[in-house]
DNA sequence: GCTAAATGTGAGTGTTCCTCATGTTGAAAA
DNA sequence: TTTTCAACATGAGGAACACTCACATTTAGC
């Protein structure tokens, strides 16, 4: 972590520099704030860099005093609501005393899931343009990653026999495939959104079931 | 198709200006080519319109001649590749006469795709970095949705019986899938993507195994 | 050979990311 | 309180690129 100071966690170690100072945190969060509503409105193609100086009220240079480019400032984004939405997997699956609840609960889950994605512009918008840069995709893929391994755990939890590595492969694979498919259905129409929802649930619940 | 002058199909209706003389019908394909070079070499975040126009020995004026900006090149280069994948799709699904071939056909399939995709570098990375603008993403969406009523049309071949909407569904969601599944794999370590893409077809061929 | 359309050129424009030299503020030590 | 030094803040300007445009050259049809 070259370049950082001073405690506090890192931001998922893209913090150029740690604020330390009360004034100093919360213009990082002005900054990561102004940069959403942008990205709300305009999707993150159109992000700019002097505009969510301005519209944080802070200069062009305290910006990059905490972030060392654009594309920290989306990570950061990204990475806080990954950070949710693994929450959100971890709850739902934990309470599942065998494999049919625990199927249910996956139900649940990616309606769930896709309701946030449906509601959420700037969780649509980094998530569509999610592979737009290297980090970003690494983001997304070590986010599949825990994401496979909550699912594998819960499973392993009803399911105690199971072979651990094709299960493992297994729930990453429809893990990385629900991001595919909720990245998909809300860039249709939401009717046919609903239908590839449906699909997607099925082919999974089947894979699921088989544990 | 505004601003294209001469006879021709457009490649795909991205280029500014159709090319009648063969002088401008070889510059084209001499951008193509460089491009092509370069995105093997450095990717596609790398790629420099001076750079591509250095390296095909043309202006960079001539270069905007033929395609607008850059995305269109890379557009380009993408439907090439999508309607190669395309053709060997239609061929490897066509032969099958009933639904267990089919499902042999499929899996073949994908383990050829998944050497193309591992082999071919600028595929790769025109792949990896598919969503990068919202052009490539619906050039890659209706990829899908074309390649997906392939595969719905072979089943129906084999199992004229099924439900046509179910069906146009589950299939689009397939290849998508595929797609997403390809794009993970050939960014994992080689035995980790095989297993990855095993994985997948299981899942697949379990859902086409229905119809 | 003449003319008009097609094609070719590259210096220059505009935009945007990001740096850096310099100024200001806060907190801890003296 | 004063001093002192990190931490923090600033915005003009450098650098990199995508893309344009006024003008030059080539080709095809007459």
């Amino acid at each position: 972590m070259a370049g950082t100071t001073a405690g506090q966690a890192d931001e998922g170690g893209v913090l150029r520099r740690m604020p330390s100072q009360r004034r100093s945190r919360e213009r990082v969060e002005r900054i990561l704030q102004a940069a959403s509503d942008i990205i709300a409105d305009r999707g993150s193609d159109g992000l700019k860099m002097s505009e969510v100086a301005a519209l944080a009220e802070i200069s062009i240079g305290s910006l990059y005093q905490y972030f060392p480019d654009k594309s920290a400032i989306i990570r950061t984004l990204a990475e806080r609501t990954n950070a949710e939405c693994r929450h959100c997997i971890e709850e739902g699956l934990a309470g599942a005393a065998n494999l049919e609840e625990l199927c249910q609960a996956f139900a649940r889950l990616f309606d769930e899931y896709y309701e946030i994605f449906l509601a959420e512009p700037v969780i649509r918008d980094i998530r569509s343009g999610a592979q737009a840069d290297k980090a970003l995709r690494d983001i997304e893929l070590e986010d599949s990653r825990i994401n496979g391994r909550l699912l594998a755990d819960a499973v392993k939890r009803v399911s105690p026999e199971t072979d651990a590595e094709t299960l493992a492969t297994t729930a990453f694979l429809i893990m990385h495939m629900g991001e595919a498919t909720m990245r998909l259905a809300i860039s249709l129409p939401r009717a046919e959104g609903d239908q590839v929802v449906e699909a997607y649930k099925r082919m999974a619940l089947a894979e699921l079931g088989r544990f």
